[in-house]
RNA sequence: CGGGGCGUAGCGUAGUGGCUAGCGCGCCUGCUUUGGGAGCAGGAGACCGGAGGUUCGAGUCCUCUCGCCCCGACCA
């Protein structure tokens, strides 16, 4: 059957909503592909529904080419399952919670690694069962705490999740890869621009996770790559750490007045004014910065922490909660040094170093007691300019290795574009993405803590190790829209259009309308979809529609038809040309089909 | 949860304390029009987010409250 504009069930806005901002929310809700039901939950129209069902058939067909199985578990849950892995409790308010008639703990599901292993648990019971990749298409909800970008973060979002299980490490790799290699099929069939980059595995547990990330400026991750082939999200970066430098004929460490200099900028300037430098001047990478934080523990205690990193560098606050999960870090504000109790109370707000009157102050068996962490950057040789824990007092030429030590590396300084690749790759670059695939190797996590165990061959109990993959379905919609539109709207590849061809009847004259209708006619029989504007609108309307809706083939019923011609446009280039409409079946199938 | 912005018709919006809350788009009726968001005429549609207050008089001022959007925190 042929889908008539006249008939549809949508609504074109000419004018922005005025809730949306990102040019995929704002062209979706113009177009009529959705509406907005709640903050972060949105309703689909026969439009957006069409790009979903177009996604989710390329999704099947990859993961189904690659042995994988479909299944669906429900939306609604039991809470015992994500009890026992702890979820319930780690997840926080995310998690969408509720209770039965009964008072049972219930949930919407955010993430299905619980069901599947416990689906799992209860079918397999031996090595001959695995190896096993199953997969859903489903429903998820999180109640973010900010949902933003219409599709791009919502509450309630459609997604694709796979989960492997193995006998081995090997066996998991194995699956792992062919997964990978199934994404690539289809984000490349999706047709948008993608960059797989290596992630942290977070929350989920696992080791080696890596994600896809659509290239977006409006994306909320950053991620960095190499014209060597390095990729990965900030979050993962690790910084090599430079060759040390031999100290035997560095000059002695001494102490300055320094006073009135709170900022790196200001203490700089103040170095080369009173100790500049023979050959070239200080600048706040001489300088060695300390941020005090309090670490917060899972049982609820907090302790001090101090990282110590190069003076011309930030914190970057993602890569700190990464490096000290699953504790967290919150910076310490003025009163936490004012307030002079317990050990922060001796440290020197503005003027914090690793050593004071020449000898190791910060360190967890230093005087202090506090733990202190350095950046990779700061190896053994290495000379800087920090505080002398004393107010207005600096230390000049302090040598890492030779003056002070700390407990450990830590590194979580912000990347910069420039940055050499831990690779050796090259110089890093950095960009925007949406988040549209993760896959993690899990491991054992999941199947430890529901007991998923199968019998080997030599009839002894192995523990099953998994991998789970997700694909955003819905946000898929939402990166592809970002990625291709244009001035005039939406612009869809043609393997998601919701409709292969667009026809405009332009004319008032009944004569075009019966061509456009017997050329619709026609493209159907031939295995074309077709969006026929039969509306009785001004040509300009449905011309304006037509580049709004963005359907890759935009064909022309009008003024031509007296030749006997149609024209034929292209959405996304614009080229245009006239055809005899009897060549037209033809020339568009040729195009489509190809 | 912190910061900022905003709630007036289906959508987008205007409205120095003072008449019946205005405009554009969309919608309905009629006539005309039809290759780039048509014209004319007529019409429907708003308890101005909610509650309290100040005032002779509140969309407008005050207090509280609810909601939405953006930035941050948070977030497979």
């Amino acid at each position: 059957m042929i889908q008539t504009m006249s008939t549809l069930f949508t609504k074109t806005l000419r004018q922005d909503p005025a809730d949306a901002e990102f040019p995929s929310h704002k062209l979706l809700v113009r177009g009529g592909y959705i509406r907005r039901a709640a903050p972060g939950v949105y309703t689909w129209l026969p439009l957006g529904l069409a790009v979903v069902a177009k996604i989710e058939a390329i999704v099947r067909d990859e993961m189904n080419a690659i042995g994988a199985q479909e299944v669906r578990f429900p939306v609604l849950l039991p809470s015992e399952p994500y009890k026992a892995t702890n979820r319930w409790v780690e997840y926080g308010d995310n998690l969408f919670r509720l209770q039965d008639r009964r008072e049972n703990d219930m949930l919407l599901g955010p993430t299905h690694e619980e069901m599947f292993t416990l689906l799992v648990k209860d079918m397999c019971t031996s090595y001959k069962d695995l190896p096993l990749n199953l997969y859903q298409i489903q429903t998820k909800f999180r109640d973010e705490a900010r949902p933003r970008a219409g599709l791009i973060r919502g509450r309630e979002f459609i997604m694709k999740d796979a989960y492997t299980f193995d006998m081995d490490e090997a066996g998991l790799k194995a699956q792992y890869a062919d997964i990978r290699v199934a994404y690539q099929r289809i984000f490349d069939r999706l047709g948008f621009r993608y960059v797989i980059v290596a992630a942290d595995a977070g929350a989920m547990g696992g080791s080696k996770s890596e994600e896809f990330q659509a290239i977006s400026p409006n994306g909320e991750d950053t991620f960095v790559y190499s014209d060597g082939g390095y990729a990965a999200n900030v979050e993962a970066v690790v910084t090599p750490a430079p060759p040390s430098i031999d100290y035997a004929n560095a000059p002695a460490a001494h102490v300055e007045d320094t006073p009135d200099v709170p900022t790196i900028d200001t203490l700089v300037a103040l170095s080369n004014e009173l100790f500049p430098r023979a050959d070239r001047p200080w600048t706040g990478a001489d300088t060695l910065k300390n941020i005090a934080y309090w670490v917060k523990h899972l049982d609820g205690t907090r302790t001090p922490l101090i990282v110590g990193l190069p003076g011309d560098r930030e914190i970057d606050e993602k890569r700190l909660e990464v490096a000290l999960a699953p504790e967290t870090a919150e910076p310490m504000i003025a009163e936490d040094f004012a307030a002079a109790k317990g050990i922060a109370g001796v440290l020197a707000r503005g003027y914090i170093g690793p050593a004071k009157d020449g000898a190791q102050f910060l360190g967890e068996k230093a005087p202090s007691g506090v733990r202190y962490l350095l950046d990779p950057r700061v190896v053994p040789g290495t000379s800087w300019i920090t505080g002398a824990n004393e107010p207005g007092h600096h230390v000049y030429d302090l040598v890492a290795g030779r003056d002070f030590t700390s407990d450990g590396v830590i590194d979580v300084a912000e990347i910069r574009e420039g940055d050499p690749a831990p690779d050796g790759s090259g110089p890093l670059k950095l960009s925007r993405g949406i988040e549209i695939g993760h896959i993690f190797q899990l491991g054992y996590k999941y199947a430890d803590a529901l007991d998923l165990k199968v019998l080997d061959a030599n009839g002894k109990l192995v523990t099953v190790i998994m991998g789970s993959y997700g694909l955003g379905i819905s946000r898929a919609v939402a990166a592809i829209a970002e990625d291709t539109y244009d001035e005039k709207g939406l612009c869809w590849p043609r393997n998601v259009a919701p409709y292969d061809v667009y026809i405009v009847a332009a004319g008032k004259d009944e004569a075009i309308f019966a061509a456009a209708r017997e050329l619709a006619s026609q493209l159907d029989a031939a295995g074309v979809s077709v969006l026929l504007d039969d509306r009785p609108a001004s040509p300009g309307v449905k011309f304006a529609d037509a580049e709004l809706l963005g359907m890759p083939t935009v064909v022309v019923v009008g003024r031509a038809l007296q030749d006997g011609k149609v024209e034929i446009r292209d959405r996304k280039t614009g080229a245009a040309e006239m055809v005899e409409i009897k060549d037209a079946v033809d020339a568009i199938t040729s195009v489509i089909l190809r």
